[in-house]
DNA sequence: TATTGTTATACTCTATAACTATA
DNA sequence: TATAGTTATAGAGTATAACAATA
């Protein structure tokens, strides 16, 4: 099998791939990569608004409602009035949340592992650097627009 | 705009800015990343089977009877009878197909370039490499699981 | 007026199963 | 029996607009 030479479409078939394998591997916590990165996010830090949740993961914010009423319903989540801005709702991982992050977190790295087998430490590093540059730039042309 | 760390979410990000700049700039000549992808892969052979081109694509053979049934309502792409197998059909891409194929590369390639406008030539390549070796891997993995 | 969270809706993608005609 | 193309359908993901509460 020949791969493309065709960067987007690399990127959206590395992508995919990753996805699938993420996915796959999450299934004994029930989390999905999309329910892992909001999980992960709540984990670095103590209380974010669900606006600043859709930034990080670049979802709707609409989006972000369903995601987090999944991991509330769950227990491993919960909404906070946020006494400064009575409009923000500050959203933090519980302990039992904690618990089901640091699970999944070694289940996805070893999804990674599967996904970079190919790749030594040295080239993983050079992809993640050079996606990091490609998505902040990204990210910095959509607020300029706004 | 912090990016993130997660290699997994910089993948579907990456992937996602690729596929909505393809698709505005694909917007004049009525294509998607997806039909482009195989548009371009008619261009590069005279006659593929359905089946070959899902494999190119990594698509399953039931999405690629919508896209080509697509392109030959437009007179972009034929479907032929192939004598040798008669279950096949040999898709092959039209005079018409061509141009539109030419104008359409070029607007991919300068959406390329605005999606990677951060990266210089060594390392678009390199990021073209990792993929590739990543794609092929995966690629690999599936094949192996018939 | 603008922003946060929410609901609703429509649209695209993706995955799967089943059918036909050929091999 | 197996493969190529096709159809149908259900589920996931995405995009958009509108609304209430609050700033």
């Amino acid at each position: 099998m020949k791969a493309p030479e065709n960067i987007g479409l690399l990127l959206s078939l590395a992508s995919a791939q990753g996805v699938a394998a993420a996915n796959a591997a999450l299934g004994p916590v029930d989390l999905t990569s999309r329910s892992y990165s909001l999980l992960e996010q709540l984990a670095g830090t103590d209380g974010v608004s669900q606006r600043e949740l859709a930034d990080a993961i670049r979802l709707d914010p609409s989006q972000i409602v369903a995601l987090v009423d999944a991991l509330e319903r769950r227990g491993l989540a919960e909404r906070r009035p946020n006494p400064a801005d009575r409009r923000q709702k500050s959203v933090v991982i519980t302990d039992p949340g904690r618990t089901v992050f640091h699970r999944a977190r070694a289940l996805v790295e070893s999804s990674v592992d599967e996904v970079l087998a190919d790749l030594d430490g040295l080239e993983r590093e050079t992809l993640r650097g050079l996606l990091q540059r490609v998505v902040r730039h990204g990210g910095a042309r959509l607020e300029n627009a706004r």
